[in-house]
DNA sequence: ACTTTTTCTAGTCTTCTTGACCATAATGGC
DNA sequence: GCCATTATGGTCAAGAAGACTAGAAAAAGT
């Protein structure tokens, strides 16, 4: 507040909305929800799922309500957590719009909720929302790109990989979170041990999974802490069987 | 945004604002910028110095020209970086009000200027700022417990530590930075030694300098990585000489 | 002048973590 | 039964970090 200043409010009134990067594994790949927009500007693009932040509404609360609205999903369920706040001047033509933009992470979500706003929402690869020729609506594309990269760091220093795998899950569905997330190939011997060494990260249920090949892997449930010490960190990975990276940058 | 509605803009009108949390070494203590608000609401209490993002503004040039107005410092000499959103509903009785808040790091800054905005701008230790009966106005108690948190945990990760000497700086003074945001102690000669190590963390300048006592200290400067790797983590740090942590969590 | 105090600098040693491997176990498919 | 495939368990060496010892270089005190 400037305090030498008197006036009330509203000064320089805008609008605030919340717009979420909802992130998922499919088929090996991260994916993406977005909506196609059915309104000027950008219509017909793909954008983030979002919406209004309302009068008597905290801004957790609207990303939560917006969540559930277009993936029908309770967001206790889900890692929910704040990405930062985007307001250039020039990012919707329509006016002042500030957005606060949410990450969301969890499993394979059953196929976004006919019914709901959410009715042409699909989940897409990230690999292909950020890549040429897909033009995200309004400043979608960067918030898009820092939710990748924050995404990639909070796998480093904290336990919430597990909110991409469904209990019981087993170390290598884990694993798979952490390659395909990172792009790159982790050795399953030294990720097992350290996954296992960390307290509070997984605990074993005892069951063990058929398998569809290969010998069956024991069970494991989340172990309720939240962060990773010492962390996990990806830098000097096997260069190896790298998988490709997912691009980031891009818009 | 709710692709099924067409309204136009703008929907719910709120302000929004920047807030600033501009922290620097005074005395081997923390502080943090403070204005004495003089009007109403919170009229006499201390609150971050901040203000109106105005119509044809980004956030991040909204922080930068307060930054400005209140320290009279160019924003590209220290670090700036965004912390995150704020918008509960209640933050601020006048009406609904999203602020912005930025992080800023800087050597021991030229007592706040006069003849701006920020006359009565002061330096209040952190640990003071937090305390019991130091009512900071508005949520600005929560958004200063943020910041210190986030400040701890990026000088793990990054370089920034530098952003707090004035160069050239003795490894020492670095260490000092790292002490009192951390409230511990640390080894000095592990603490040299993981510094020098670390790629692009310091350069010697050649020069040594006068100690008040005992041996003089070679000096460095900046040596331009941004990231640190492997992180400089807090953790099992010294238990010994513990200095007392600044508190957190208030407000 | 000499000692004490203080801080910086250098090095050792042990422990822990990690990355690179190798070997074995347990399953399905042929 | 043999092979491909995945899970699991272990070894080994390199690197990093914590605990510590000690010397170097200055100011201050006696």
């Amino acid at each position: 507040m400037n305090s030498a200043v008197a006036s009330d409010l509203p000064r320089y009134p805008a609008s605030v909305t919340v717009d979420l990067v909802i992130f998922t594994l499919r088929e090996d790949d991260l994916h993406v929800l977005l909506i196609e927009r059915g309104n000027e500007p950008y219509r017909g693009a793909s954008a983030l799922p979002g919406g209004y932040v309302r009068p008597r509404e905290s801004l957790d609360g609207a990303a939560l309500r917006e969540l559930r609205e277009e993936t029908g999903l309770d967001g206790r369920a889900l890692h929910l957590e704040q990405l930062g706040a985007y307001g250039d001047p020039g990012r919707d033509p329509r006016g002042r719009v500030i957005t606060v933009a949410y990450l969301a992470l969890g499993p394979d979500l059953p196929v976004p909720v006919a019914g709901t706003d959410a009715a042409d929402a699909v989940w897409v690869p990230v690999r292909r929302a950020l890549g040429p020729g897909f033009g995200l609506a309004f400043d979608h594309g960067a918030i898009l790109a820092d939710a990748v990269e924050k995404a990639r760091e909070r796998l480093e220093y904290t336990t919430v990989a597990v909110s991409f795998c469904r209990e019981p899950f087993a170390i290598s569905d884990l694993r798979r979170v952490y390659e395909v997330i990172w792009g790159i190939a982790l050795d399953p011997s030294n990720f097992r041990r350290k996954v296992l060494k960390t307290a509070g990260f997984v605990e074993p249920t005892g069951e063990r999974r058929a398998a569809e090949a290969g010998r069956p892997a024991a069970l494991y449930r989340f172990g309720g802490a939240r962060d990773l010490y010492p962390p996990l960190l990806r830098s000097g990975e096997v260069a190896g069987r790298t998988r490709e990276a997912v691009p980031v940058g891009g818009a």
